[in-house]
Parts: C-alpha cells; sequence; structure tokens
DNA sequence: CTGATCATC
DNA sequence: GATGATCAG
C-alpha cells in the first residue's frame, strides 16, 4: 500500500514541522513590528518617502475563496500554491461541475489575468489545482474552484489520468484520516546544458499563461488532531504511465521553497532532498 | 473522476 | 456566444 512507505518516508516529518510552524514563526515577526525601535521607526519613514508614488507590488497576498486559498502569480497567470483542506464529510454532496465552466477570475485584473481563449487550441487542458471533485458539498465552492486562478496549463493525458489518480488518493486518506490537509501547485524546473543551469517554459494565449514543467503536491493528513503523514509529490507535466517509478524526479526543500514562495521552518535543512514516493506501489 | 469538442439555438 | 449532448482517458 501507499500508505507504508509514505508514512515512514523521513521527509514526512521534516514537512509536518515545516508546514506547522511556518504560521508560529509569522506571528512572531508580526510582533516584533508591533513595537519597533527609532531605527526601524526611521527606516519605515524614509521607506514611505523612497516608496512615495508607488512601488512594484509583487509578492502575492493571499486570496480566500469558499474552499480553498491561493497566492496568485500574475506574470505566469497561474497559482503560486492552492491550499486546501479536506475531511470525509466534505467530500460528500451533490454539487456537480456540470452547472460549472471556467471562468476569470473577477477579482484578478484583467491585465494579470488568464482568459479561456489562452487555453482554447493551445494544446494543453485546464487543470485544476484544488480540484472540483473536493468540493462537492458546496456548489458554491465547486463554482471558486472554476475560477481560472486555480488553474494551470496542464497535460491533457496527464490531468485525466495520474494527476486524477493523485488527486482520488487524497480523497482516499479522509477515509483513514480525520483530515487532510493538500498545497498543490505548478512548478518550473531548471535543467541543465553545457554545465550551466537553464530555466525555460512555454507561454500560451495571447496573456501568455506559463506552462509549468511540473506540478507538485504536498499532502498531510491528521489524525487525533495530529499530523501523521505527509507526501510531496512533484510530476512531471506530460503523459505519465502509471507503473514508472518516479524516484529520478527528485527535489530538494530549498528548490520546492524557491520555487513556489512557501516557506518552511528558517532551521530547516533545506539541502535535504525530499524522499518522493514510490508512485507505482501508491496508486494501486 | 479528469477534461475537450461539436451541434444547436 | 451560450448551452447541452457526446466523446475520450
Amino acid at each position: 500500500m501507499f500508505l507504508r512507505g509514505f508514512v515512514s518516508g523521513t521527509a514526512a516529518s521534516t514537512v509536518v514541522f515545516a508546514v506547522i510552524y511556518a504560521s508560529v514563526n509569522r506571528k512572531e515577526i508580526y510582533r516584533e513590528s508591533d513595537n519597533p525601535s527609532f531605527e526601524d521607526i526611521n527606516k519605515l519613514e524614509r521607506g514611505r518617502e523612497i516608496l512615495k508614488y508607488g512601488f512594484p507590488n509583487r509578492g502575492p497576498e493571499l486570496m480566500y475563496y469558499t474552499n480553498h486559498v491561493l497566492a496568485y502569480d500574475r506574470a505566469k497567470r497561474t497559482p503560486v500554491w492552492v491550499a486546501e483542506h479536506i475531511t470525509a464529510e466534505t467530500l460528500k454532496g451533490y454539487a456537480s461541475r456540470k452547472y460549472e465552466k471556467f471562468l476569470p477570475d473577477p477579482r484578478i485584473p484583467q491585465m494579470f489575468s488568464a482568459q479561456n481563449s489562452d487555453y482554447q487550441k493551445s494544446g494543453w487542458s485546464r487543470g485544476h489545482m484544488s480540484p472540483a471533485g473536493n468540493h462537492k458539498h458546496s456548489q458554491e465552492a465547486m463554482k471558486d474552484s472554476f475560477f481560472l486562478s486555480n488553474i494551470v496549463p496542464q497535460n491533457f493525458e496527464n490531468n485525466a489520468g495520474f494527476w486524477n489518480r493523485l488527486e482520488m488518493y487524497c480523497r482516499d486518506l479522509t477515509k483513514d484520516f480525520q483530515s487532510v490537509r493538500i498545497i498543490s501547485g505548478p512548478l518550473v524546473m531548471p535543467y541543465t546544458e553545457e554545465g550551466k543551469k537553464f530555466i525555460k517554459y512555454q507561454i500560451i494565449g495571447d496573456n501568455e499563461v506559463a506552462v509549468p514543467t511540473h506540478l507538485y503536491k504536498i499532502i498531510l493528513a491528521e489524525r487525533k488532531s495530529q499530523p501523521v503523514a505527509v507526501g510531496v509529490f512533484v510530476i512531471p507535466n506530460q503523459p505519465l504511465d502509471f507503473s514508472h517509478h518516479l524516484s529520478k524526479y527528485q527535489i530538494t526543500l530549498h528548490q520546492l521553497e524557491s520555487r513556489t514562495g512557501i516557506k518552511f521552518v528558517p532551521n530547516l535543512d533545506l539541502s535535504k532532498t525530499v524522499n518522493l514516493c514510490d508512485i507505482h506501489s501508491c496508486l494501486i
């Protein structure tokens, strides 16, 4: 079974603590800024003068929806990451995707937003990060999931196949765990050429939506209010044979952090290679 | 479940 | 262009 290797992985516990401590750490930062020193006040006032007429604010603010939260990448016109929380209860219901269609997110300024026309005839399908199937308890929640802010250009066969199986696996986890939290997103991985590293990715449509080279999911399950299992998946955005072993697709926590914007605890060893699961045994 | 596409109004 | 039926993995 999937679960065995899943729970026992050493990287698993590392990421559990990383996710949990991230929020604690932010509170400490806020506490410091509540009581700034004189030097900090001088910097703040000087900074306000420097930035008097504005500045390019590229820090993605969190966007909250009925049943998911995301950070949006205005340059790539895709989410940076999408977070969700599912339980056996929230997966029940009769909400259906037949009532919904993909729409540009009205909360994203048009010049930074993807349009359906970008995807049509691009060769890439519109792939949910927070899946429609995770919002069956609420038609409104499902409607939110069809905003293009939750969508990434994804290989069609991968979307209907391997990625779909991974989403099904996440839902299955709620049978064994009281609660499952999932962070999903697109990833552009570098390649090496003549000893140098490069990043290259396709852009589609008039709005130049970025096609990721990979997709990832970070899964944290919970039992008796304790996180007891976690998995990190990084899979290429291409047709995948279910029987193929993905051990070669390894990634360090540092790479994951720098490419996704997800923040891990400061004292974590980010050079540690994440132990990717043996997908073959996972999904059967 | 995951999607696109085509006929129809 | 919107909608619903149909098709495919």
